[in-house]
DNA sequence: TTCTTATGTGCAACTTAGTCGCATTTTATA
DNA sequence: TATAAAATGCGACTAAGTTGCACATAAGAA
């Protein structure tokens, strides 16, 4: 699936602008936070908040919160828990976790928080 | 075990401003970010972050981003993972769940989002 | 290919959470 | 009551994210 396919498929204009933003999302396989992004585009912040959200209504991308008050964005897949390590900051994508559920909610997001392999072993 | 107790074992020093924070988190059993708090409070934000550091870093008070790029402090009693609700943006505190691991990692906070059980049911 | 128009973009101004340095006040203790 | 360390208020600052508006551009019609 191409770029220019997603963005045709949803009937979105495929400006420079949602190009360059999806090529970079595509590219990375881990969440980009708007810094992250920023110094890749050439693109006004206003354009970037903009497409994000289109992409995110339409979804193309999803995205949460992080611990440091930022939000994470990534090209949405098949639907997956998230990892933020509290000492390294890291993001990891959890994919092959076995599903929960709580009884009586409907879960679309999940974020365990705490100390990853790596930082763990460095403890010791 | 009173505010001034808390206060006391982890050697603070009791201040007005620190009683009447404290004061408020231990009344209200439900997580709250500084725009709930700051109508209830006299003090700088200054001073209310500065404590709000303090009472993390002493293990007296625990807090989580929500959807909402705020962060939420609760009195630190157990560990327990959050629900937020995508719809009504209702934190809830899930007290019972039992407990998950994900081998190699420790985790010290899990938050769900999704749908809650009231806006599940106004769905229908 | 050119025209037309809806849509997207850049820019500037704004809002709000959170941080920091510094002068002044308050707490705990002797 | 005197003292010193710690806490506070204030003001300035940073950075994420939002919005209105004038101008630019993608896409379809002629
Ligand atoms: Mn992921
Ligand atoms: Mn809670
Ligand atoms: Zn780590
Ligand atoms: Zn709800």
């Amino acid at each position: 699936m191409t770029i220019e396919n997603i963005i045709e498929e949803k009937n979105l204009k495929l400006t420079v602008a949602r190009r360059e933003l999806l090529g970079i999302l595509h590219a990375h396989n881990r969440p980009l936070c708007f810094e992250d992004i920023k110094e890749k585009i050439n693109m006004d912040k206003a354009t970037f908040y903009r497409n994000i959200s289109k992409f995110e209504e339409e979804a193309i991308v999803n995205s949460f919160e992080s611990n440091d008050k930022k939000r994470y964005y990534e090209m949405q897949e098949f639907p997956h828990a998230h990892f933020i390590c509290n000492t390294c900051n890291a993001i990891e994508c959890l994919k092959n976790i076995e599903p929960i559920n709580l009884e009586g909610y409907i879960i679309t997001d999940i974020i365990f928080k705490g100390i990853c392999k790596g930082c763990k072993h460095e403890e010791e």
